[in-house]
DNA sequence: TCTGGGGTCCTAGGACCC
DNA sequence: TCTGGGGTCCTAGGACCC
């Protein structure tokens, strides 16, 4: 079959990108009429130690507290202050809500993160009007059904409706019309050059693109020999808007991880042990949860003076059974810590996590390890039907 | 009292195979 | 004899994002 390229009309695309604005605090303020109008900061409250801000709203940053700031120093500019460690279920549950409203109004909601989401809106005029329209609708519907404001951008292109959405928060709402997209990306400063973070920013920077005109101005070549090639690529795209950055494509690989900070560096062997024991049963519970396995560990070990250091470890056949898991966690543990220094965070994570329907190659030996992977799965079953009931290895009580 | 936690993707080097 | 070239998998460290 043949379709003539006359006939075939061009069709433009077009994308909302939607972010939920100081989502964790608006929900706060929300659900607490106290806090409306008041500085909120959600990550910690104070005298927790190593904590930082997850959000703060947007009265708190007018103090000039923002996101993954320490918190201590966030308490220092905004002493008075409402701190909230935060209820994640609950911003779950708000979150999903949206999420459903979203998808009345597409058929292709792409979720990049507990607040934020791409609309594919191609075509939809007829059901919701010009996009313009349909944005304010949205915007309307989300808060009479929460409460809650979003920021809407509007692009052909989705790294140009990322950005657009950004501009104008809280409530905000910013088109940028079809062929526009370049000229939208000239416009701003290179802080708003998504994707190029700090160090990147300080590269371009001695390598005197202080603008994101200076960046168009390169040829992707120049560019790919400074920056490599996919770098180089990324940043000829981005400042030009181009189409085909899409987002939400399906990602390689997966992981399940968890890591944590303790209020003060840990030394000694049997306390550094017992944390990563309870670290570990926290990764194996999720990968039982979520039904995957996996045959990579990986440990990640933080030590005092902020040194990051990780190691890990591709095993023959997936691991299952939590004794087995810690040992091998510890047996990693054993190959990287360095005993001078304290340890101020200890991960474990999963990686290259497969479905669990995927077949693997069976191990030729079996020593008990099925029989204790029965027993644990039952554990965790019960867990899971009544979270009351918490098995625990007796080391990690108290 | 400096610097969370859960992720993804990229790079560079080494092992190993043909 | 002293040395290749492509491909794949694995590992450690980084950058970045929300």
């Amino acid at each position: 079959m043949k379709a003539s390229p006359s006939v075939r009309k061009k069709i433009t695309r077009v994308f909302f990108h939607v972010d939920l604005d100081a989502f964790f605090a608006s929900v706060e303020q929300h659900d607490n009429p106290d806090y409306r109008g008041k500085p909120v900061i959600v990550g910690g409250i104070k005298g927790d130690r190593r904590s930082v801000v997850s959000t703060a709203s947007y009265e708190a940053r007018k103090y000039g507290v923002h996101s993954a700031m320490p918190l201590f120093k966030a308490i220092e500019l905004c002493p008075n202050g409402i701190f909230i460690r935060g209820r994640h279920e609950r911003y779950e549950e708000v979150s999903s809500k949206i999420m459903n409203i979203f998808s009345n109004y597409s058929p292709e909601v792409i979720q990049m993160s507990i607040d934020e989401a791409f609309l594919d809106m191609t075509g939809s005029e007829s059901l919701f009007g010009k996009p313009h329209e349909a944005a304010v609708k949205l915007k309307k519907e989300v808060y009479e059904k929460t409460g809650l404001t979003v920021s809407v951008g509007i692009s052909s292109s989705m790294y140009v409706a990322k950005i657009a959405s950004g501009l104008k928060k809280p409530d905000g709402l910013t088109e940028v019309p079809d062929g526009k997209e370049e000229e939208f990306m000239l416009s701003l400063p290179l802080e708003k050059l998504w994707g190029a973070g700090e160090k990147t920013a300080e590269r371009l920077r001695k390598t005197g693109l202080t603008t994101i005109k200076a960046i168009h101005s390169k040829s992707k070549e120049l560019l790919i020999s400074i920056f490599g090639q996919s770098q180089g690529t990324f940043l000829y795209n981005a400042v030009r808007g181009n189409k085909e950055m899409e987002f939400g494509k399906e990602s390689k690989t997966h992981s399940i991880s968890a890591e944590r900070t303790f209020p003060y560096d840990l030394t000694d062997r049997y306390s550094i042990e017992s944390a990563l024991m309870e670290t570990a049963h926290h990764v194996l519970y999720r990968m039982h949860a979520e039904k995957v396995r996996s045959c990579t560990i990986a440990l990640k070990i933080r030590y005092g003076d902020f040194t990051t250091v990780r190691i890990q470890e591709t095993y023959s056949s997936p691991v299952t059974n939590a004794h087995d898991f810690f040992e091998k966690c510890r047996l990693l543990l054993s190959k990287k810590l360095d005993a001078s220094k304290g340890v101020r965070l200890l991960g474990v994570a999963f990686e290259n996590v497969e479905k669990k329907s995927t077949p693997v190659q069976q191990e030729l030996f079996d020593f008990g390890e099925k029989k204790r992977a029965k027993l644990e799965e039952a554990i965790y079953n019960l867990e899971d039907k009544n979270p009351a009931i918490k098995i625990t290895k007796a080391r990690l009580l108290k």
